[in-house]
DNA sequence: TCCAGCGTTGACTTTCAACACAAGTTTTGG
DNA sequence: CCAAAACTTGTGTTGAAAGTCAACGCTGGA
């Protein structure tokens, strides 16, 4: 499911109206509408976190997990993981190696114990 | 070592200057004397790209490697990983839950053991 | 009937990242 | 010492992202 139309579906399942939950966030309603029908790019991570804590609130669900879920809807990446990526390129690199796609928490297994990355191969 | 220090140490070890590395990546060397000074944000990835290329090449590194180096210094996150992340969100969702520092292979190895990931606890 | 709340749209403004240009200063080799 | 190469810095430009404003259309009561 695509991001706009799931934001839809959460903001109305937290019985709120568009105008509602734009107030509570702080933009305009008008933006909110052209988000829900994909006239515009998915907002920006704050007004994200604004939303999901706003539907997160409504809707008993955690807050952190479904910012995580709109936020990777939206094909963005949340700040704080980046951060970690950027902290620790083995991790880049692990993720780069196995290429497109990983599925489970199985493949990472396997992944994992099929290679060693002991020692990263300086070139001589 | 931060990232616009890094930039010029492989810029100098590479035998260039400023301004012969700013003409074979398509950018002003006076850009390029701001970014080595920390002076503006680090470039665009696809600037960053090509600096890769161009520094890989005389250098005799893997160029996939050293751009994914510089990226990351960067603070940014190669957008084909970016794009992996965002259409696979349990990977996020693993890489949230140990939070700050995931340093080893090993590291992974424990915390991939230690929770199972089965299914998804969906709110009742 | 009509009006009040909800949603949509197009045009406009603002903000910002990413760079270029002009002019000056420092460094370096002969 | 001195000229040219190398570097630095202040200011300008530009295109796109982010968001607002004014205006309009729909729908369901009372």
């Amino acid at each position: 499911m695509a991001f706009p139309d799931r934001l839809r579906e959460l903001r109305r399942v937290a019985r709120l109206s568009q105008r509602a939950l734009a107030e509570q966030v702080g933009i305009d309603f008008t933006y909110l509408s052209k988000i829900e029908n994909g006239r515009v790019e998915p907002p920006s991570e704050g007004v994200l976190q604004r939303i999901a804590k706003e539907l997160a609130d409504r809707l008993g669900r955690d807050e952190t997990e479904l910012a995580d879920e709109l936020i990777t809807l939206a094909g963005k990446i949340p700040s704080d993981l980046a951060a970690t990526l950027s902290r620790n390129p083995e991790v880049v690199r692990l993720l780069r190696s196995v290429g497109s796609d990983v599925r489970s928490a199985e493949d990472w297994r396997r992944l994992l114990a099929g290679q060693s990355m002991e020692e990263e191969p300086e070139q001589e």
